[in-house]
DNA sequence: TTGAACTTGTTTATCGACATGGTAAACTGA
DNA sequence: TCAGTTTACCATGTCGATAAACAAGTTCAA
């Protein structure tokens, strides 16, 4: 009689377990009680516990299918050590997450999570939310197993709470080596290496720089790569080539500006991320100067929309949704238990386009 | 003995305390302990229930802020009927949060549940996720409380399930009416209406629409304005002035370029959306097509980046933003047992940049 | 003086799963 | 045959909160 499906007794407790809990979800009991076993065992075969043999496994398994029963998520946390739920901390910017940066590492950390069975919760780095330390409630009150932490910098003094480890968080494409975190990086040094070699064989010189957030050590990365390559070719960087774009394409067109007022024979504009970049660029082509013409413009990132600009503009291709994702494996390693300390590069790539050509002769 | 906090008694608990629950979190019966209550007292301190005097609410509350105590939601949710948990699902794009549209709502979507003391989790609607029926478990096994459902069409057949209105879900930014489900939506037609309006106004009447996704209620509601308003114009459309261009940067640029192929005479273009526009502006420089001398281009959505392209590119502003915020808030109202239908439809406005001008002559 | 209505708690069952110690039954081997 | 070992499953306490039922003390009207 394992196949009872159409006997009379199946009918009636099919009535009674209805009547009893109209409208609910199947449990953990009701799965126990129809296949005649205890709640342990039921819950055994879900974890599938070796304790349990091959047959009351298949018969068990065969109960909760055709019951359509699903394990209360809560109960299971609360029984169990884990939520199976990472956090994904992003910095307090106003409509932060349309972001083509932020939307590809998201992404990354999404698909992936998803594959190894987790789920993804969005939080914000607001003042008030560090405030009452919710970044460490958010693991106290069993919302969360892990953070991935995206677009921080060194003034997130709350990072230094993860010292000690306790609390599994990883930072996805910036380092703090000062707190000691886990993190993924793309690598900057190397980035702006590949810019720096290409614009300087282009016959480039004088060079803009438009960088941002001087608290972003990827970003310092970046400037002290800019003026060692400088250095290194015997040119003197001055100080009115570089300026602040702020990461948006407002900032961006402001520092074009501001450097091409100060120092009008730069013959090449080098901006930390596309948005920067399409600042400029549009600053450029409302004053009449052609790109790549008159000035090569070159940016960081490699987003989506760099292809489809006019001119294209060349840019840095950071591998962010692998970051996203890597990030999210090493931070779930963690969470199971594994203590190496994180620190992975990942290796970049400069994508040429229309936007730069040879140094203009003035 | 209402301050006892450096009494030897005090220390003794202290210690005891600490030892039986080494490291783990504060919990409800320390609390109670320690304030020399019933847990029951403290949980209803914690839900600010009336049937608590001042006197014992104030001294427990102080007793929990001493201990910095903090429920554990789990628990909370188990025996509660709230997971005070909201979805975000999103269409099953790749990279599919690397995209401004969502971005803006996503953004809307979490600053208001944020305020409202909610959590945000996000889901993406892939054929394995609705397959395995996920769109229900996620309720049942008390992952959420609702769904907010961004980007869905009625290829969705999976909204079908919420029919009933046994699971509370918002379609944003779109509607389903065949599915009665409830919404908050833009106002495509009358955003329609004013690219029309403005476009005919200029003297143009050869017009392409390169729009995308029929299976979108909106997109269609779009496409019909776009028909009645040049037939009310007296002007005969054709077909070949219509075209597929995928929601994508790329699809914009071959959608334009098949309607200049099959219709060079058409002077002005008009897209579903901002990044189809980029896509069309972009085919149509490189082909030394002038904007806006020889073809006005004309977007929708208006994002960020519409302005600081080049040109600048007209738009029809979306208040994706808003959209989204008022989306959740009506989301947990109906969470909270509210029972009407919702149907909030939100004004347009076009912004008018330097894509457009006057018809050319030709 | 009685007792109804209010106040302000406390006791305890409950939510739904997990995990551990316990224990029949089956098996093993001398 | 019987002690010892495996195998396979069960009973139950536990996680940490909520909430309904219950209780004791107060107030107040008849």
């Amino acid at each position: 009689m394992i196949e009872g499906g159409a006997s009379p007794e199946f009918a009636v407790e099919v009535a009674q377990v209805a009547s009893k809990r109209e409208g609910k979800p199947v449990n953990l009991r009701d799965v126990a009680k129809r296949a005649k076993v205890s709640v342990a065992t039921v819950s055994m075969v879900l974890n599938e516990n070796p304790r349990i043999s091959r047959a009351t496994q298949m018969r068990v398994q065969q109960v909760i299918d055709r019951m359509g029963y699903r394990p209360n998520r809560l109960a299971q946390s609360l029984s169990s050590r884990y939520t199976r739920v990472l956090a994904v901390m992003l910095p307090a910017l106003r409509h932060g997450f349309g972001d083509a940066y932020f939307g590809e590492l998201i992404s990354g950390v999404c698909d992936r999570a998803g594959k190894l069975g987790y789920k993804v919760m969005l939080e914000q780095a607001k003042p008030d939310f560090v405030k009452s330390h919710e970044h460490i409630a958010i693991y106290e009150r069993r919302y969360i197993d892990g953070i991935l932490c995206l677009g921080c910098n060194d003034r997130h003094h709350f990072l230094a709470d993860f010292t000690d480890r306790r609390y599994p968080l990883i930072v996805v494409d910036n380092y703090l080596e000062q707190w000691g975190l886990d993190y993924v990086v793309c690598d900057y040094r190397a980035g702006t290496d590949q810019v720096m070699n290409y614009l300087l064989q282009l016959g480039h010189r004088k060079i803009g720089f438009i960088n941002a957030a001087p608290e972003v050590r990827t970003a310092r990365d970046r400037l002290e790569v800019f003026e060692q390559r400088l250095q290194s070719a015997e040119v003197q960087a001055r100080p009115e080539w570089i300026d602040d774009g702020q990461f948006t394409e407002q900032g961006g067109a402001a520092a074009a500006e501001r450097i091409l007022a100060a120092a009008p024979d730069v013959t090449a504009l080098f901006a930390g991320n596309d948005k920067m970049a399409l600042g400029a660029m549009h600053y450029c082509s409302r004053r009449g100067i052609r790109i790549p013409a008159d000035i090569s413009i070159i940016g960081f990132d490699d987003m989506q929309q760099a292809a489809f600009v006019n001119p294209s503009l060349t840019s840095v291709h950071l591998p962010l949704y692998e970051a996203g994702a890597l990030a999210c494996e090493r931070l779930i390693e963690r969470i199971r238990g594994k203590v190496d300390r994180v620190a992975e590069v990942l290796p970049t790539h400069l994508v040429v386009r229309e936007s730069t050509a040879m140094a203009a002769q003035r």
